[in-house]
DNA sequence: CGGCGCATGTAACTTGTTACATGATTCC
DNA sequence: GGAATCATGTAACAAGTTACATGCGCCG
């Protein structure tokens, strides 16, 4: 397994510098349906990658900015990124804890559940929202980077998923309110 | 974060008794879209569950069994199953490298992405296809623990989110397409 | 002046993967 | 005989989370 959260750091500083605490806000906000880092690995990989060239710290500006630590690329950086894009994907992985309970749910009782998958439902409306207006701020603004493309997909991807998620939501809840199955014998 | 491998091994022999080495297959086979254990910590964790009380190793049948150890189920630990299973949901983690290097796609070649982007159509065609056929495999048996409801629930989980993202591949798959005329790339 | 968000950081811990070792059995 | 698969296991490592500590600046 690579090291992500490196690449996750270069690529982000790409186009402007940045401070861990702005990258932590970045990931949780754009990536926050398909990647996810926490401090404790992006604090000491910032100083790993200082260390080793591939994004170094900027000055602090006496101005009005205050304890941050901007960080940029460097063009060792940015060439250890592109070597990167061009392998193939290794990480893909999901991990969903309401679906191994949805397997064994017949132990418990249906309510349980129901609560459940109503939490799963509400958590994935806010990620529709929140890419929704991803996008409409995207196509708002202009492109110098030529990336919007690229990051249109992205979002795509992530309301494609969501949108199944809830529409699985209701099925689901509808099956467990009792309304449902146990499908009469086909030919 | 909750020991979760505990709860998938409790869960799947809630059915019947089955080795270290089925319970892999299982996971791999009817997990396979939203969960993954690896034999590093399967093996430990049967271990821990046996000395805790909650699982037992079957004594060897003289017959045609080799060195396979099969587990069974004891009353303690379907009691903590079952207060799992109450729990409110803990893990969701989703992690895609692929989006990741679609997001910064725009510093690589397009060939790139696209052959990645066909490499993750291809699996999640295979998965919807395994998908179908434990549907069409638990429709056609009978459902003596009275499960097959709630199974088919996560089964429907899987279908369709594997068919979003074949949407999307198909349909990013055109996106980079259509922005070269033909690749030649070397001559 | 209290609380919130900004901002950085780390130590202890848990979780998860990989690579390897071992050996039996089945199928060609 | 050789390959594949069955079957169990572990040591070394990598990845990831959590809980905590610290302090600033801003708003009400």
């Amino acid at each position: 397994m690579a090291n992500n959260t490196k690449y996750v750091i270069l690529g982000l500083l790409t186009e402007t510098p940045l401070s861990g605490y702005e990258i932590k806000k970045l990931i949780n906000l754009r990536f926050r349906f398909f990647w996810s880092e926490s401090y404790g690995q992006l604090y000491p990989e910032l100083k790993r990658l200082t260390t080793a060239g591939l994004i170094e710290g900027l000055p602090p500006l006496d101005g009005s900015l205050r304890g941050k630590q901007m960080y940029k690329l460097t063009d060792a950086g940015r060439a250890e990124l592109v070597q990167w894009l061009v392998l193939p994907v290794a990480t893909e992985s999901v991990r969903l804890e309401l679906l191994l309970k949805m397997y064994f749910a017949s132990l418990a009782p249906k309510s349980n559940l129901l609560q459940q998958v109503d939490a799963f439902k509400a958590e994935h409306r806010r990620d529709l929202s929140i890419l929704g207006q991803f996008r409409r701020e995207l196509e708002s603004i202009d492109d110098p980077y030529g990336n919007h493309g690229d990051i249109l997909r992205v979002i795509d991807f992530g309301i494609r998923a969501n949108q199944a998620y809830l529409d699985w939501s209701d099925a689901t809840i509808h099956y467990l309110q009792g309304g449902l199955p146990h499908e009469t014998k086909n030919a």
